[in-house]
DNA sequence: ACAAATAACGAAATCGGTTTCACGCCTATT
DNA sequence: AATAGGCGTGAAACCGATTTCGTTATTTGT
């Protein structure tokens, strides 16, 4: 594999040192603002830097102290992940806040289902400072990796209750309650729930906010109106049917994403029933498909860039060893047509 | 900013020399391949190389060699750029075909307003092998990157006719050619269109592809039927509604996205008339929307992974020196209920 | 006013691979 | 038989920034 050289060769403390007329130690010193440099060297430093347009070799950086600048950002290598832009938009926060703090991120897209992958070997090799994990899946990589002392936050909660890896998440907790007390509110009396994978942390706590808002209003759930519909369109629209079979006298339904909210309506539509008159509908996301869809989706919405922000600013406070932070950002109920 | 220690320090060539009873540039010659190491030794270092757990240091590979492993991978930091869920099955593809190449994409999500800004510093400074850039930014900060001799490929046709710098992109022309060529054969006489931005080439191709659908079929295009909807549900409402008012005659639309064919539809609904029975739709994208929508949207299909798989393939091609290769990707016709 | 402590700075070592160069040994050439 | 050429190899230089260590120059203490 012959290679072609690489970007054209740029200014050197060397050079920086030559022209300025001090030594290479002093460059160092005053680039990376040791106070205790004579003033008019730093003068002198900082003027003949700029006049050459001196920019910092990272790989020299890194070799000498054995910081990357390098965050990995891992994401599960599923069909259904990527396509998901809500990743998209964590990227933007992460990206935003790590441009402004000299850090880059590197994007790993890799099938965390097999616990020895070629991630754990990449993360382990000191390419990075740090990793942020989205989705996610199995905590196992997840562990192996943090115990090695690689600085790991976690975007979504840990399924280990225990866990003590630093993470920042939606909270969904609040998000289902917020969601199903103005279901209440609005004067339903038999709310169901299209629930999502409860395999996943965010499936099991917009459950146990729809489940919370039960007991804070003093009712009791009724468990057959909890149908487990684990995300998707195909099989929240069968739960909704069989769910409105077996109790008509259903007038408010809690789906835990969008899409679910948007094949209840359909369900809902199909046996002739109006939304939201007959039954009110409150997904969660607040995606686009929520905006656009007809009637427009009452929807929870959550802080999608801040949660990038957040686990961002979480990893660079790890880096500088601060005590790690944990996150819980709080969600907002946006009122469409659909309750 | 105090920093804590990287991760566990691991095993270096002296360590692999010493253990295998050669020297550190004959270790480097068998770990690179050279063939003219005497077998004996080659197998002595393989094997204390692996006993070692041998993992390459990338920096300072990069600090000798002065390539550095990573490719930026640039995407404007737009509301709408980054939550359009094709952008994230392109890092998928990418990425997917770097890992495997022991390459990494840096992602760097560039931001707004600043023409020359952050991003051009960082391309410069030799940080990355190379770029990839999603969604285009004006073309003049590709240029310049390029014109420095970083290698860049663009994912979406170039501006510039003249161009030389190698692209991958779906065939929108073929695509646009697709959905028209098949409203024509299901009988539609007067087919309308929806196009996007037209400063963007992606609106340009679908639009062109329409036209030379009409050429094909002996049609002449009617210049009232093409509406300028710019891609977003809001005006591509208005447009249709003001197309059926002045031309009733329309039988089909062809919306060069998903979004624009919902709009298309919820208009054709509002004026009492039925999809596709008076008027068939076809979209673009094969969005999840086009998927969950009611009625199914019959739409074009592009390859998206393709596209991030191709881009990744053509940048590893540049930095091994061959021919910039240009792909552009075929497009299938999903038919599904409005059309 | 003199020894001791401190401040400011440069020379050189260092990080871990890569690469050049020179040396010893062997085969091919005349 | 002597020289040229080739091969395999190790010593050492090198990439560019950081950091240790030691040397001056200056200040403090008595």
């Amino acid at each position: 594999m012959t290679l072609t050289p690489a970007a054209p060769s740029r200014s050197t403390y060397a050079e920086i040192a030559s022209k300025a007329g001090v030594s290479k130690a002093t460059v160092s010193r005053v680039l990376n603002g040791d106070e205790r440099v004579h003033p008019d060297r730093t003068a002198a430093v900082i003027a003949a830097a700029e006049g050459l347009g001196y920019r910092p070799n990272r790989a020299a950086r890194a070799l000498s102290t054995g910081r990357t600048g390098l965050v990995a950002v891992v994401i599960d290598d599923e069909p259904t992940a990527l396509s998901d832009p809500f990743w998209g938009v964590v990227l933007a926060g992460i990206s935003r806040v790590f441009l402004a703090n000299d850090l880059h991120s590197l994007l790993m897209v890799t099938p965390l289902g097999s616990p020895d992958g070629a991630i754990a070997h990449y993360l382990e090799g000191g390419e990075v400072d740090g990793a942020i994990f989205l989705q996610v899946h199995k905590d196992e990589v997840i562990k192996k990796v943090a115990e090695q002392g690689l600085p790991v936050v976690l975007i979504g909660r840990p399924f280990d209750e225990d866990s003590d890896i630093p993470f920042v998440d939606t909270d969904n907790v609040g998000g289902g309650h917020q969601a199903t007390k103005y279901l209440f509110d609005r004067g339903c009396k038999h709310v169901a729930t299209l629930t999502g994978d409860l395999e996943a942390s965010a499936g099991q706590d917009r459950l146990a906010g729809y489940r919370q808002a039960h007991l804070d209003a003093g009712r009791e759930v009724n468990e057959d109106l909890v149908a487990q519909a684990n995300w998707n369109f195909e099989s929240a629209k069968i739960l909704t049917l069989r769910l409105l079979a077996k109790n008509p006298e259903i007038d408010g339904i809690f789906a835990a994403n969008d899409i679910m909210a948007i094949a209840a309506i359909a369900a809902i539509q199909e046996r002739g029933r109006r939304v939201p008159d007959d039954i009110a509908v409150v997904g969660f996301d607040d995606s686009l498909l929520s905006q656009t869809h007809r009637p427009a989706i009452t929807t929870v919405r959550q802080d999608i860039i801040g949660l990038g922000v957040a686990a961002a600013e979480t990893m660079i406070g790890l880096l500088q060893d601060h005590e790690p932070k944990i996150d819980v950002l709080a969600t907002e109920i946006m009122i469409r047509e659909t309750a």
